[in-house]
DNA sequence: GCCGTTTTCGGCCCGACTGTTTTCAGTCG
C-alpha cells in the first residue's frame, strides 16, 4: 500500500509542531504548514505524482527542500528528519499542543522545566502546584491548564459538528442576539457561512449600538455553559452543546470587512491579502486601508471592489482557484436553492420510510416542486423490507394511482436498487426499465479492493438501465469512511453512459462531497441532488445538497433535477440502455 | 522554508484577550 496524502499531511504538520516546540524560525514552521495544506487540498495522490515523475515544486508552497522530503516519504514511507526531531524531544510531546491554551512556548517550558510530555502530566503537575512556580505562569494559568488538560483527556480533540446539527444550535442563538436591543444585526460567519459539511466553532459578527451591553447579553445567553473571554469587541463562550462561539462587535462602517474577514477561509484571506499588498492596501477586520485612510469596509462588495474583484460567494472561499477565477472573470454561476424542481430520492412506507406516497406528494407540492420520485429499497436491503420484482411492480401501480389522484405535482415511479457484490442488480432489467427513476446504490459488501469495487460499480451502471448512481462513496460523516473506489474512473464511465451521479443531500452523508462533485462535473457527468428522505421532514435536506453543490462550483445546468419535467424525462430516456 | 510585474535577498497577515507583566508574551482565530 503506497503512502496516502493524509499520512504526508500528518508528517508535515508533526514536523511543524516539533520545530515550533524547538522554537525554530516561525516562517520556516509556517512553510511546513502551508505545504501540508497544499497536499491536503490535492485531487491527486502525491505518490502518483512522484511515480509519474512530476515536478512537485510546481505545486504552491512546495520548494526544493520539501519536494525532496515528499519524495523521501513516498519512497521509504518515513522521513529521517522527523525521526531525528522526535529523538531530540520525547515521543508524543506534540500532544501538549493539542491542549487548549498550550502553544509552542508553553509546551517547551513544561517539557524543559518539568519533563511533562502529555496531558496527564499537565494535570498532575497542576495539582501539585508545580506549574504556578514556573516563570511566566501563575495560579490562574495553572488552574486553566488543569481544566484544559482534563477536557482534552475527556473528549480527545473537539469533534466537528455536522452542519445539519449546527443549524439547530445557530438559528436560536442568532434569533436571541438579533432580538437584543443593543444589537442592530448579528450574522454568522466562518465555516458555517461557507457551508462546510462540519463546523469546528462559530464566529458571529454583530453591529451594535452598545457594545458592552451586546457582549453582556451574549455571555448571558441561556445556553452558555462557560465564558472563555469577555471583552468589548470580542467575547468567546462555550455552549451546552460544546460549540465554541465567538462574537465580534464592529461598527457599521466595518461590517462588510469584518464579515469578510471572519468568513475566511484562512487560506482564501491570505490569498486576497496578498493581492491587497500588491496594491499597497491593507485588509483587516475593520476595513481596507490605503495608509491610514479607510477606503472600504461597509459591505463585502466594497472590499472586493478595492481588489477589482467581483463578489466571491462564501461557499467558494477555500483558495481552490476562486481568487484566480474572480480575477479573470471566470467565476462559475452557482446553483441556487430555487433552481431545484424536484427530489429524486425519497423512501415511503412501502419500505423503511415513515410517510405514504400521498403524504410525500403533498409535502413536495407544498415546497413548490414540479415532480417527486418515490425510490424505495430493493429486496437485498432486508432490514428495510426491500421490494422484490413483484413488490416493485405493485409499488409502481400505487405510485401511478397517487399521481392521478392529485394534480399538484407529478409523482414519478422509482427504486433504489441494490448493487450486488458482482456488479449485478437485485431486480430484473425488465422491472427497472418500466420505472421512471432507477437509482443504483451499494449497501453491502463494502470491504473489497479498490479495483474490485470500481469494477463492480461501473458494471452496475453501464450494463443495466440505471439513471443515477446513489451515494457513490458510502461514507457517513464522522461515522465511517468512504469505501475504496477509483472515483475518476467511475465519473468517466458515468459521463460516457449518461448516468447521473448522486449528491446525497442527507447532512450525515453529503455524498459526493464538495471536491468530488466538482471533479464529477469536470468529467462531464450530470449531478442528481436527492435527499434520501425517510420522512417528509427530511425533504428540507435539499438545502445541504445545494450548499455542497455550490462548494463544488456546480451551476444549475450540471444538475439533473433543475430541469423541467419534460427535460428530466428526456434526460432519463437518453441515459437508459438497451 | 517559500517566493519573486521592485526577483536570488529579504520579506513573510493581523488584531484581541488574558495573565503576569510595569511594557509584554503567549495563544487564538
Amino acid at each position: 500500500m503506497s503512502v496516502r496524502n493524509r499520512d504526508i499531511v500528518a508528517i508535515l504538520n508533526e514536523i511543524a509542531d516539533l520545530l515550533a516546540i524547538k522554537d525554530a524560525n516561525s516562517f520556516r514552521i509556517r512553510s511546513y504548514r502551508s505545504a501540508a495544506r497544499t497536499v491536503d487540498g490535492l485531487d491527486d495522490e502525491v505518490a502518483d505524482l512522484v511515480k509519474e515523475g512530476r515536478d512537485l515544486t510546481d505545486l504552491p508552497d512546495i520548494g526544493e527542500s520539501i519536494a525532496g522530503k515528499l519524495e523521501e516519504i513516498v519512497r521509504t514511507g518515513a522521513l529521517a528528519q522527523r525521526d531525528e526531531l522526535q529523538q531530540e524531544l520525547d515521543e508524543g510531546v506534540t500532544e501538549l499542543l493539542r491542549i487548549q491554551n498550550v502553544g509552542p512556548a508553553g509546551a517547551r517550558t513544561l517539557y524543559d522545566e518539568l519533563g511533562i510530555t502529555d496531558a496527564e502530566g499537565v494535570v498532575r503537575a497542576a495539582e501539585d502546584g508545580r506549574i504556578a512556580e514556573l516563570d511566566g505562569f501563575g495560579e490562574k494559568t495553572q488552574d486553566q491548564l488543569r481544566r484544559d488538560a482534563i477536557r482534552y483527556l475527556e473528549s480527545g480533540s473537539r469533534e466537528r459538528l455536522p452542519l445539519g446539527e449546527a443549524d439547530d444550535i445557530v438559528n436560536p442563538l442568532l434569533d436571541y442576539l438579533n432580538g437584543d436591543p443593543s444589537i442592530r444585526r448579528a450574522v454568522a460567519a466562518g465555516s458555517y457561512r461557507r457551508r462546510r459539511e462540519t463546523i469546528g466553532d462559530l464566529d458571529v459578527v454583530a453591529v451594535c449600538d452598545d457594545q458592552d451591553a451586546a457582549m453582556d447579553a451574549f455571555v448571558e445567553y441561556e445556553r452558555v455553559d462557560s465564558v472563555i473571554s469577555h471583552g468589548t469587541t470580542r467575547s468567546t463562550v462555550v455552549l451546552e452543546s460544546g460549540l465554541h462561539v465567538d462574537l465580534r462587535a464592529v461598527g457599521e462602517e466595518s461590517f462588510g470587512s469584518a464579515l469578510y474577514y471572519f468568513t475566511g477561509s484562512k487560506e482564501h484571506n491570505i490569498a486576497t491579502r496578498r493581492l491587497a499588498q500588491d496594491r499597497e492596501l491593507k485588509i483587516n477586520e475593520y476595513g481596507v486601508y490605503r495608509g491610514e485612510e479607510q477606503i472600504a469596509g461597509e459591505t463585502e462588495e466594497s472590499v472586493f471592489a478595492t481588489l477589482e474583484l467581483p463578489f466571491i460567494p462564501p461557499e467558494l472561499r477555500e483558495n481552490r482557484g476562486e481568487v484566480e477565477a474572480a480575477r479573470d472573470g471566470s467565476l462559475p454561476s452557482l446553483i441556487e436553492a430555487d433552481d431545484i424542481r424536484g427530489d429524486l430520492h425519497v423512501h415511503s412506507t412501502a419500505t423503511d420510510g415513515r410517510n405514504t406516497i400521498a403524504e410525500i406528494a403533498a409535502a413536495a407540492a407544498e415546497i413548490g416542486y414540479d415532480y417527486i420520485a418515490i425510490t424505495d429499497h430493493s429486496k437485498r436491503v432486508t432490514m428495510a423490507n426491500g421490494l422484490d420484482d413483484e413488490g416493485a411492480n405493485e409499488q409502481m401501480r400505487d405510485i401511478e394511482r397517487a399521481d392521478t389522484e392529485q394534480d399538484e405535482i407529478t409523482v414519478l415511479s422509482g427504486i433504489e436498487v441494490d448493487i450486488l457484490k458482482d456488479g449485478s442488480l437485485d431486480l430484473s432489467d425488465e422491472t427497472l426499465a418500466r420505472l421512471d427513476v432507477v437509482i443504483a446504490s451499494v449497501h453491502y459488501d463494502r470491504n473489497m479492493s479498490e479495483a474490485r469495487m470500481t469494477d463492480r460499480v461501473i458494471r452496475a451502471i453501464t450494463e443495466h438501465p440505471v439513471a443515477i448512481l446513489g451515494h457513490p462513496t458510502g461514507r457517513m460523516i464522522g461515522e465511517r469512511d468512504a469505501y475504496r473506489i477509483n472515483l475518476s474512473d467511475v465519473f468517466s464511465a458515468a459521463a460516457e453512459a449518461g448516468v447521473a451521479l448522486e449528491l446525497n443531500a442527507n447532512p450525515e452523508r453529503l455524498d459526493l462531497d464538495d471536491q468530488a462533485v466538482r471533479a464529477a462535473a469536470d468529467a462531464g457527468a450530470l449531478i442528481a441532488i436527492g435527499t434520501d428522505a425517510h420522512r417528509t421532514g427530511n425533504l428540507s435536506f435539499m438545502r445541504y445538497g445545494v450548499d455542497t453543490a455550490r462548494r463544488g462550483w456546480i451551476g444549475s445546468r450540471s444538475v439533473l433535477n433543475t430541469r423541467s419535467l419534460t427535460g428530466l424525462r428526456k434526460a432519463l430516456r437518453g441515459g437508459e440502455h438497451g
